[in-house]
DNA sequence: TTAAAATCTTGAACTAGTTCATTTTTTGAT
DNA sequence: ATCAAAAAATGAACTAGTTCAAGATTTTAA
């Protein structure tokens, strides 16, 4: 699906917006394993996956990974707070596969924002529903045990359950990588009773 | 600080923008223990607080509470995932003390942003602002230990802890009440040396 | 002012999840 | 196809945080 046709599931645009909108995007490749975000800089852009597989994570003094968000085709991922107060980022946004990307920068949004206030509604939809995501998710995980949370996620979300290796995956859930992998292996034995 | 004075911090406003806002605030009082919201209701309208404190959390099934968020002088609240699908809350928003609120109904927003554009933009900053403050929360949580989770918090939020009873806070920090007592305890050995 | 209700404290027994060290399996580059 | 590196599995020892139960303190309402 196009990036225009998916801001078009939230508003409908004319010709001229959607030209408009197409100017401020900067396709780009990033290979596996590249950063697109590091800590200490600003991050001045919000990222669209066209295809792929990126997240987001930051790295405790200790050096343990957590990992904060995974995106795949559709979704839009940055180090959300340092882009709206372009502030210095404390996430690593990073390819966990080859992957086409396409940059809409902050000041750019700001600008088109102005010039045509359709766009406004639109990142407003869009806040909106990544805030109510992220306060499900929370209200999730204070809930819920180790295996309730994983199983919740794999219905939830098997397609990120696939792609992304299980170390990621415990860093999400908030356990370690070890207990993750005794969590699927009891989870096994149930099902093949 | 008045509801108006606080949007200008973000946009500023026409006399007949503030007016239109001003139609669509609906203030209302509300005593101790009090219900804004109630699981399985659709949660028609945000809540501004003007003074007081209310909270809001969900029960597990088996009876737990578990804090979502806390709201005091001019902060907002809901069930922000009901309040913008429309859809049934899971949430209770409380009020933990008399208090008096805004409520601004969810289809008189959206009327009010197709008049006057510059309010989509003020829900705009608002939500993104409240998405990143949720992502924040997330990134604490999950790196800290529950000492250092309260420690953290404590000083971020001073008058929070002050105010609310404290197994509200534990269910908030994802600790147990008796634990976060014990914590607590243990930190004020360490300022008495 | 007082009694009931709500909240907080404390200790002992317990458990879900961690840590660490080692082995096995999978992946990817040549 | 092969080999090195990354990821996953496994077991044993450990610990941060939970649960339960009983008592102490604070708050509330009449």
């Amino acid at each position: 699906m196009s990036i225009i046709s998916n801001i078009e599931r939230y508003i409908s645009l004319t010709e001229k917006e959607q030209k408009a909108f197409e100017t401020i995007c900067e396709k780009r490749v990033v290979e596996k394993h590249e950063f697109l975000v590091e800590p200490g800089q600003n991050c001045y852009c919000q990222i669209y996956v066209i295809n792929g597989a990126l997240r987001s994570y930051f790295l405790t003094p200790e050096g343990e990974e957590h990992t904060i968000q995974f995106a795949l085709e559709d979704w839009f991922i940055s180090d959300f707070n340092s882009y709206i107060t372009q502030s210095p980022a404390s996430l690593y946004v990073q390819a966990c596969e080859r992957t086409e990307v396409i940059e809409i920068g902050y000041l750019e949004v700001e600008q088109l924002c102005i010039e045509y206030p359709v766009f406004e509604r639109f990142f407003r939809l869009v806040a909106q529903k990544a805030f109510a995501f992220s306060q499900k998710r929370a209200l999730a995980n204070l809930g819920l045990s180790a295996t309730e949370r994983f199983l919740e996620f794999e219905t939830q979300y098997p397609n990120i359950v696939n792609r992304y290796p299980q170390y990621m995956l415990a860093s999400y859930l908030g356990m370690s990588a070890e207990f993750l992998s005794k969590v699927r292996k009891k989870i096994k034995g149930f099902e093949e009773r």
